[in-house]
DNA sequence: CAATGTGATGTTATAAGATTACATCCTATG
DNA sequence: CATAGGATGTAATCTTATAACATCACATTG
């Protein structure tokens, strides 16, 4: 391969198409859980009108770790730490007040997941934890 | 209350409306998860013709803690330990090749998780944890 | 350059999952 | 009987996700 084709975010793991850069733009500046419609909402003016272009963003970015699918809220997050490779066991701390997202990496956790898939006779692929509660802002007031 | 109207099932928690003990058999006899609209399939002889009724019924089911709900699968299964009301923490191991679900119940991950919530400001309420992976026989062939 | 392959994109339609709104029915209980 | 609450039936609608198909951009290769 030639080198005469520069590579602006050669540092970043992978260069991201025009869609996948708009759709992470979003989700790092709403710093928190949107829907793909949302999404697209947002990125009408930008050119985006089906809700396909932007599920196959969401699919490429987060199959390069950099966007989370909240399972029990059907919607995205932005990684909290981006080029962190080690995501391996991920938990999500949810405020069902106000929406509020906080990731989290427990190697315990990761360690106790994989105990209890083996004493399940489970072959660990991933795992989904999401925990769900009032964050310490909303149960103070 | 008049004594004249048998209940055949009082020896369990909470008598059942029509609608609720139609889609919690489903569930037992099924042996693997369903989504609503799959219930709903089942029971279309049974005269149940719209999703409104399994989802009311659903809910009932998942509030009386005979029925889970699975966020990753957007599907339902009936409780493996029906009866027992120590559910305050359960974790489901999902084969993501034949869709078999164990139900598993862990008292150190219970306090693994609260500890977690905790860390991240959060007043836990519910948690979602769902393995997911291969099975045993699935993993064999 | 032409031919070709691959991955991203754009567009439409449709499937799958869940809820809102409203009318009705049943059954205590007074 | 009157009536209030819970359960039900029904239609319409909303949200979330995917299928199918055509096209475009770009690199490889002959
Ligand atoms: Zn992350
Ligand atoms: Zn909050
Ligand atoms: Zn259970
Ligand atoms: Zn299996």
């Amino acid at each position: 391969m030639s080198d005469d084709t520069a590579h602006p975010h050669d540092q970043e793991a992978v260069d991201l198409t025009r869609n996948q850069s708009l759709v992470l733009g979003v989700l790092q500046q709403t710093h928190g859980p949107l829907s793909a419609y949302a999404i697209l909402d947002e990125l009408r003016d930008h050119g985006l009108r089906a809700p396909l272009q932007i599920y196959r963003a969401l699919d490429k970015l987060v199959e390069y770790g950099r966007v989370h699918r909240l399972e029990s809220l059907n919607a995205f997050v932005a990684c909290s730490h981006p080029g962190c490779e080690d995501h391996g066991t991920i938990a999500f701390a949810i405020c069902e007040s106000c929406r509020q997202v906080v990731e989290i990496t427990d190697h315990r956790l990761a360690g106790q997941l994989q105990l209890l898939a083996g004493e399940a006779g489970l072959r660990l692929n991933t795992s989904v934890v999401e925990l769900r509660g009032r964050c310490a802002q909303c149960a103070a007031a």
